[in-house]
RNA sequence: GGGCCUGUAGCUCAGCUGGUUAGAGCACACGCUUGAUAAGCGUGGGGUCACUAGUUCGAAUCUAGUCAGGCCCA
């Protein structure tokens, strides 16, 4: 007896089951690489419409981490669909290289050296230290499968696009929206120099901490009571509470809540027993602490009101013969103090912007040393925090002073020399939002980002508009100024003689000039003249000697300026950009300081689209972090499962909102990973003897299930485009994945397999499948390319006809390809058959727990049903025992069942009759004595005659 | 404290403009197969849709609040 296994046409591939991709995956990189895939995709697109997403730099500092990883993923995602999808979509990558991190970093590692180098040497050691990352960046993020121009990536610290900052700069000039004014900013004393806050270190620390009263001045009584009658005649002070005595002779302003209820009481105080009732306004709920405070109780409140009342009222400062003027400010809580806020607008954030939405002068009469300034009464020229007790001491005398203690807080120190800080205001540079009007739009440049944020630019998710929106309304003036080397400088100069700040389009251009050639160094090295245009004086003394300007750019200025730099000056690229797609936190980062940028340069924004994703997060919803310990690194994912898992895992995440990670969720996406590939596996491994050019069977010739699963496929394909097109890339894997589960593996695959195996090799039956198999395999190869780019890649080499040398070169199936495939009555009508399949795959279970059969060709089903239910059942008779791989079936006219998923139809199952057939195993009613046929059934018997298998 | 966002089975996600017993895939359990075999097939269990209160004849779906969490500010 033959073997007749020898005879079967079992599947057939070196594609391997398992992946194996942390080795495969660096071989398929370095072929791409040998080949160079980025530039022959490029070549092969050249002249189609382009498509740009421009790529947001990130910081060149470290290893990538799992969020940089899934930024980039989304964006190959996007870059790769739109190229398959037909457009020219480059991909220029590149880094943010000025700011402090590198500064501090490198300040780090020089140590003292750092002392004996100039500014421009400093900068130099800066540089390399970027350029040292660029390097480890690049070779990580090549290793997660993007294609871009990693050769050559764009720099912020390159000369040019230094040249370019420092013009978009030069826009803003032309068009009067820098001016120099003063803002806080942290400050160290003992190091002479503003502090960023990632240099400020929060230890703890014992201040003094008084409560302090304003009383009412006369001019502002009459309105007073005029507001609050019940004030009237009275003799009312305002109560403060403050934990930096030193700031009182700055203190110009008091804040209140506007909507707080504030109430005015009366005080017993026998010392000041006198004819006039002395009474004190604090926050009603903080009124009884602030009496305990002072070892006193509060009666009944002589009068309420809300905070808003008090506003403009004018109130006597308690050292000096000026007033203090009541203001109102949301950031008043009622945690500690006395919901009345001591406001110093040269010495705090909240306070500065409340002076500047007052018009306050922002006073900080403190030297760079921290002494005050000798113009200032009774303290000049002490330093402020030996002036504490002094200042204590004089409103003592005044009888101001309501109470003090001691108080323990945190407070900021000096990262480096940990002395407390003060905050301290500087003269920054700003770019005015309001006060200018652009000369294009007649608006504001608040107002035109606004207009630009409403109308010009599709926001993905949608809230991200209200989220943009929301900044750009509420946002301050932009402090374009550091006190920084590590960047690019502000060109701009002192006057020598009168100290006026100068900046003019002429400076920019010849700074620019020289930037381009030499690198921003150049503002420390190079002589003057080369930046000071010829002939220039000083406006307002005619002064012509200057001193460089030794602040530098904001580096969001510079990041913002990439589409200067890199979009309009790159000759694939355009402006704007189609899309910019980064994390959620650059609404208050690159995508705004870009908005603004752009609005500056061109007066529109530098982008049509602009994608967000959520932050990663670990498996119970927190943040990731190393002190927790639940972070987990993209290195050690590819390390152990490859690129390809981390790729897929950033496709089934719902990249809107928190994206989690977890061991548990990198398993699912394993197991997901596997059956797909296995799938895929699958239907090469019987398409080994198919050749597309003379094997295909023309769609009206195929079997009906095989159109069925074509119309499947079709409907998949169309849903694809449809979500990349959408940048719906969760849709894509539960499509993909489903599509390779249910109708692949668990339907057409398995039902398939009598066919492919035991069919004559050549017979238009299998011909037919395979046809079918090769039109899926060779479409989902390209469907799934731009997230699994790397198995799709390994996949497309093992199918079987002519093709482009990478999938990633390929397009996908068109529309009318997927529509030509389209069958909407098969569908219907086969849909309504698989239903029957479910139903008839249930009952043979009883069959199976009872014993009475193994495998299903075992069995034999009958449906009985009436004619109507039974109809369309006898359409397809033929194809039945193949569509539940039994043996036989039958079809009994009868009354019908009762209501189920196969409608009015009874199923039974009986064991099939017959015998096995060695061959195919089905149930025969016989099987050859020919001792050449020993044991097979007739079907086998033409299978393997010569003279049948001509297709 | 403010702006924006989120909370549906163990995991990842569907559930459109409110309307029959809330779905899918994976995981899990049990069984079959041994001709996809460190594979394949089938069957099954599993959810008070974060919580509370409203609107409504009816809410996972609308409103308010609470709780938990994320990003950005303060």
């Amino acid at each position: 007896m033959p073997e007749w296994k020898d005879t079967v046409n079992l599947p057939r591939t070196e594609f391997p089951m398992k992946a194996n991709l942390p080795t495969s995956e660096p071989e398929t990189l370095a072929r791409w690489q040998a080949m160079d895939l980025y530039g022959k995709i490029r070549a092969r697109r050249a002249g189609a419409p382009k498509f740009v997403l421009h790529d947001g730099p990130p910081y060149a500092n470290g290893n990538i981490h799992i969020g940089t990883a899934l930024n980039k993923i989304l964006k190959e995602f996007v870059v790769k669909s739109r190229s398959m999808a037909g457009f020219d979509a480059p991909y220029v990558v590149g880094y943010d290289c000025h700011g402090l991190p590198i500064e501090l970093q490198v300040d780090r590692e020089l140590g003292p050296k750092k002392r004996q180098m100039s500014v421009a040497d400093f900068c130099r050691a800066c540089r390399a230290y970027a350029e040292r990352f660029v390097g480890t960046m690049s070779e990580q993020f090549q290793r997660l499968g993007i294609l871009g121009t990693w050769d050559a990536p764009y720099l912020t610290m390159n000369f040019k696009y230094q040249a370019a900052i420092v013009r978009a700069f030069g826009r803003f000039v032309d068009q009067g929206l820098v001016y120099k004014g003063k803002k806080p900013v942290h400050w160290c004393i003992h190091c002479r120099t503003a502090l960023a806050e990632a240099e400020v270190e929060y230890e703890d620390h014992t201040s003094p901490s008084i409560y302090v009263e304003f009383p009412l001045l006369p001019e502002s009584a009459g309105e007073l009571a005029s507001r609050v009658p019940a004030l009237k005649g009275r003799n009312v002070s305002v109560l403060i509470w403050t934990t930096t005595p030193w700031t009182i002779p700055s203190n110009l302003a008091i804040a209140f809540h506007p909507d707080f209820d504030y109430a005015a009481y009366e005080v017993e105080s026998s010392a000041t027993a006198s004819a006039e009732r002395r009474c004190v306004i604090v926050a009603e709920e903080l009124a009884p602490k602030v009496a305990a405070a002072g070892g006193k109780t509060f009666g009944a409140p002589v009068a309420r009101m809300k905070g808003k009342t008090l506003e403009h009222i004018r109130f006597q400062h308690p050292l000096y013969a000026r007033p203090s003027v009541g203001v109102l400010g949301e950031y008043v809580t009622l945690d500690a103090g006395t919901g009345a806020v001591h406001t110093a607008p040269g010495h705090g954030a909240d306070d500065f912007n409340t002076g500047m939405k007052y018009g306050l002068e922002i006073y900080a009469p403190v030297g760079p040393g921290g002494h005050f300034l000798e113009s200032v009464e009774l303290f000049g020229g002490q330093r402020v925090f030996d002036a504490n007790p002094k200042i204590e001491e004089a409103l003592k005398e005044r009888g101001r002073l309501w109470h003090r203690e001691a108080f323990s807080h945190q407070y900021p120190h000096c990262w480096r020399c940990h002395n407390p800080v003060i905050f301290l205001a500087t003269a920054q540079w700003f770019i005015t939002l309001d006060s200018v009007r652009l000369p294009g739009s007649n608006q504001s440049l608040r107002e035109r980002a606004l207009s630009a944020i409403d109308n010009e630019v599709r926001w993905i998710p949608a809230w991200g508009h209200d989220r943009m929106y929301n900044m750009i309304a509420n946002r301050p003036d932009w402090c374009i100024s550091r006190q920084r080397v590590w960047g690019v400088p502000i060109p701009a100069v002192d006057c020598a003689k009168c100290g006026r700040a100068n900046t003019t389009v002429a400076l920019v251009e010849k700074t620019a000039a020289v930037f381009e050639r030499y690198g921003a160094d150049a503002w420390y090295e190079r002589p003057t003249e080369e930046f000071i245009p010829e002939g220039f004086a000083c406006p307002d003394c005619g002064g012509t000697t200057f001193e460089r300007e030794m602040n530098i750019l904001d580096v969001w200025f510079d990041s913002g300026s990439s589409h200067e730099a890199v979009l309009s000056a790159w000759p694939e690229l355009t402006w704007p950009a189609d899309i910019y797609l980064e994390g959620s936190d650059q609404h208050r980062g690159w995508f705004q300081s870009s908005l603004m940028v752009g609005l500056g340069t061109r007066g529109r924004p530098p982008f049509k689209q602009v994608l967000t994703h959520g932050f990663i997060v670990a498996e119970d919803g927190r943040k990731m972090s190393k002190s927790l310990g639940n972070s987990i690194e993209p290195q050690d994912i590819i390390k152990q499962s490859g690129a390809d898992i981390l790729r897929l895992w950033v496709s089934m995440s719902d990249y809107t909102q928190e994206i989690r990670i977890s061991k548990e969720i990198l398993a699912r996406v394993v197991e997901a990973y596997r059956k797909i590939r296995n799938t895929l596996r699958y239907l090469v491994a019987n398409l080994y003897d198919f050749n597309p050019a003379t094997d295909r069977v023309p769609l009206a010739q195929m079997d009906e299930v095989d159109r069925y699963i074509l119309a499947r496929y079709a409907d998949l394909g169309q849903r694809v485009l449809k979500a990349y097109e959408d940048y719906d890339y969760g849709t894509i894997f539960q499509a993909l994945n489903t599509f390779a589960t249910i109708d692949l593996s668990a339907f057409y695959n398995d039902i398939s397999k009598d066919r492919m195996y035991t069919f004559a090799a050549r017979s238009k039956e299998r011909r037919s499948a395979q046809t079918a198999m090769y039109l899926i395999a060779d479409g989902l190869t390209r469907l799934m390319a731009p997230i699994v780019s790397f198995t799709a890649d390994e996949l497309w080499r093992f199918l079987p006809g002519p093709r482009e040398e990478s999938v990633h070169m390929a397009v996908f199936p068109t529309a009318s390809e997927l529509q030509a495939l389209m069958d909407a009555g098969l569908l219907a009508q086969w849909d309504a058959l698989v239903k029957v399949r479910d139903a008839v795959l249930a009952k043979i279970e009883p069959m199976r727990r009872d014993k009475q059969i193994g495998s299903s060709l075992q069995a034999k089903v009958v449906l009985a049903g009436p004619a109507t239910a039974l109809a369309p059942l006898q359409a397809h008779a033929r194809a039945l025992p193949m569509l539940f791989i039994v043996s036989e079936v039958e079809l009994r006219p009868g009354p019908g069942g009762p209501g189920s998923d196969a409608g009015e139809l009874q199923i039974a199952i009986e064991r099939a009759p017959g015998v096995k057939c060695e061959r195919c195993w089905r149930y025969v009613p016989s099987v050859s004595s020919d001792p050449e046929w020993a044991g097979i059934c007739g079907r086998c018997q033409e299978a393997l005659s010569p003279g049948d298998q001509a297709a």
